[in-house]
DNA sequence: TCAAATATGCAACTTTGTTGCAAAATACTT
DNA sequence: AAGTATTTTGCAACAAAGTTGCATATTTGA
């Protein structure tokens, strides 16, 4: 994988924040610096190197946040911890010391991958 | 709530299929005869009236199902089943036997919604 | 049946995401 | 260090998803 600028930025940008971020976060926080296909480009290849993850939501708005030793350790790459947004100030952010339960299934179904978003308040919000 | 056409049609819909729909879904499904625009506010009016739930998922396309009893119960809507997703047929389902298990947040968080979405093989797929 | 309230369709628009291609940057070889 | 092959980038053009205002049509309720 080639080291550009960009990725660079971008990689930068994700170090330094505690935050999982939308791809227009990251455009932003780039000053517009790069082209909104080359940041496309780039998130997709920071999680096909298994870099960054994908945070579901219900809002369009998907959010990309690194991922840390556990999440890419032992072959794989699994994220095992839970999310949370905060319902008001809107930041997600990875509890990664909160490991997502295990679920029992109806026989039948194969488990992959558990995803697990939580919502309420967060530590700062709740002040 | 009004009652047309518009909205018996939509909630036929979803009372014929076993699987969550995406806006896309629902729109053929209706053979295109409601406007796109329609469908969105049909939509919004479903989820504030506590009809139908959003899945969130990490491929842009949320999927909406109707809510069961166990949702709508106990004065405000709480959505408490796993969703799974079929990472061969890409149906989305609401498994309403398996409950989202507690997880335990670090202290100053405050919780209000969990969100489970299972990824894997599902059963006719698996066949 | 009629008036008030609500829902719909249309047009226009914004945002989000994708693709092909030429130019630029990076990596590789010697 | 130079030159070539490979990869990445930006641009243009497009497709898809979602929003808003407003006039018309449909429902509701008196």
């Amino acid at each position: 994988m080639s080291l550009t600028n960009g990725r660079k930025s971008i990689l930068d940008v994700f170090l330094s924040s505690k935050t999982a971020l939308t791809h227009q976060d990251i455009e932003s926080k780039c000053s517009n610096q790069f082209d909104r296909v080359t940041i496309y480009r780039t998130l997709q290849t920071f999680i096909d190197k298994g870099l960054i993850h994908t945070i579901p939501s219900t809002d369009s708005n998907i959010r990309y946040a690194l991922c840390n030793e556990a999440c890419l350790g032992s072959g794989h790459h699994h994220d095992n911890h839970v999310h949370f947004k905060c319902e008001r100030c809107g930041d997600t952010i990875c509890l990664d010391e909160v490991t997502v339960p295990v679920v029992k299934l109806p026989s039948g179904y194969s488990l992959r991958e558990i995803n697990m978003v939580v919502s309420g308040t967060c530590r700062s919000c709740k002040k």
